[in-house]
DNA sequence: GTAATAGTTAAAGTGGACTTTAAGTCAAGG
DNA sequence: CCTTGACTTAAAGTCCACTTTAACTATTAC
């Protein structure tokens, strides 16, 4: 089961095989053995993709992702980079869930509301002066 | 304190004119009044700049903010296409906040991991075969 | 008169994550 | 032998929401 083509990786991992290319572009994935020209790849790589895949889902972009990467596997237990990199995005993942808790507070008072226009819809117009202050943090 | 200038508003509306003229290309504003070639807007635009920024950060996308605006302000209370979208948007919501508090969870165990590299770190792994019932739906 | 300030335009640039295209190679099947 | 399908590359294109640039005009302050 080793020595796969990028289209049987690709498919394995859910993605375009121009995606593998594009991970190896950027140095996100190693250049896999190459057979007639060809990349084959051995199982290695499905388990790096999916590591890929939970870290963009975590928000990491995949310049985060490849420090993540490189900041593992040198020889020591999660490097105090990965923490760090880990503590802030944390941080923004609590940011990010506040917003969106408050977003869907909005929206469903927005769909129960009963104003002739958005103009003069309490619900805008109160999230417009709560708003305010929300600029001004 | 009507007639105000491209720059009044957007320093009121805490964006750059650029944002506005962008907004007014992509047919989000409509093209205000013109005094000697300049943009003249009264305070209904600060309105409406509101009412985008609030739909913006509930997820809406520009183009979704001008199917809604139009939906709405018609003759009739929130449209029945306007609550259509907000139900899209909210249960979109729901799932990015579900995805939020996953990664959340496989942060800080991973925060408070020991493994020796990344491919061997069951957090990971466990991440990993989860993501493939994931993937399957 | 001239310099600073704020406005105007169309068009190009940015960034992130890909996707698509064009042009070509290679192995297997009929 | 020739077609089909999967691969190869570099480069350009896409989407989104802007921002920046270049070249220009108009108003105000000195």
């Amino acid at each position: 089961m080793s020595e796969q083509t990028i289209g049987a990786v690709a498919s394995q991992a859910n993605i375009q095989p121009s995606t593998l290319r594009y991970y190896e572009s950027i140095g996100l994935l190693l250049p896999p053995e190459r057979i007639n020209g060809q990349r084959r790849y051995d199982d290695e790589v499905l388990k790096r993709l999916s590591i890929i895949k939970i870290a963009k889902e975590a928000g990491f972009t995949l310049r985060e992702i490849g420090t993540l990467l490189s900041g593992f596997s040198d020889d020591a237990p999660p490097s105090a980079q990965w923490k760090e990199l880990a503590l802030a995005k944390l941080s923004e993942i609590d940011a990010q869930i506040a917003r969106a808790e408050s977003m869907k507070r909005v929206l469903m008072e927005g769909i129960h509301c009963d104003c002739l226009s958005m103009d003069e819809c309490i619900v805008f117009i109160d999230g417009r002066e709560g708003e305010r202050e929300y600029a001004r943090v």
